[in-house]
DNA sequence: GTACCTGCAAACAATTTGCACTAAG
DNA sequence: CTTAGTGCAAATTGTTTGCAGGTAC
């Protein structure tokens, strides 16, 4: 995991500029657990940024996952969801309630699924579709 | 790998209607290695079905996958493709060409990545994103 | 001072939906 | 006959874009 330090170090040595609104996503994002959407971020951050913009929020998480500091899942097919833990792990999503949850993989695990392929992989996700507990239940 | 039969005796087991706009869709899938679009079936579909519509592929191709007939991969942010192969196995996305390939795992891989999660799982997708090498050379 | 960023609103594009008509069974 | 399925066009919605003004450096 990173440190809001370390990501804006990284954006200054690459010549970006270290914006106010840049900082507070970076900080909204930072330790997270969960897998906020664009909108999540937006309502959020409203708060303090009262006029932030959805182009702003998007550019910057672009931005971050260039970087390698998250992840932008397509797990849901409705909408996009942020994953601020960049290292390889595996995600559940329930298809009835949208449950969104990490699941831990070994390195071992890692290591086979980015040897898969012959070309020159980036970035691996793999999705589990199904019910969770209390959808099933129902 | 399936048949046109056995998913139409499928179709009208469920209580489905066969008819000629699913037949053909089912048809133009059947057998197929490729990863096709809404909008590439739809211009495929036009030669022999020149009303043919969105609408009914889309619904098709839902009941394809409900039935387990095919998969629907959300691996290209931009659109769906659909996947005539039911059988879990990896995918390849290039993200400079939106080169889109098939990676076979192993029987003993995919069990793996159906008993990571303590939910019931359905369905799994492993997405590799990378370059190609036509790409990487360039 | 000068790029780069941001906010805004309009544009975009894939998918979905409502509804009147058609055809499978 | 009856009702699920279809085609059409309009609606929807998450994301992207263009541009004028703002701000980091």
């Amino acid at each position: 995991m990173w440190t809001v330090d370390e990501v804006l170090e990284k954006l200054k040595s690459r010549g970006y500029k270290l914006t106010g609104q840049r900082k507070a996503i970076i900080e909204k994002l930072c330790g997270r657990k969960d897998h906020p959407t664009a909108e999540q971020l937006y309502n959020e951050l409203k708060k303090s940024h009262p006029a932030i913009s959805f182009a702003t929020i998007y550019s910057t998480v672009q931005l971050l996952a260039e970087m390698g500091f998250l992840q932008i899942l397509t797990i849901d097919d409705k909408k996009t969801h942020f994953d601020p833990t960049p290292e390889t792990h595996a995600h559940f999503f329930c298809q009835s309630c949208g449950l969104l949850e990490d699941i831990n993989i070994s390195q071992e695990e890692r290591d086979k699924l980015n040897g898969l392929s012959k070309y020159n992989v980036r970035n691996v996700q793999v999705y589990l579709y199904g019910l969770c507990n209390e959808c099933d239940k129902k």
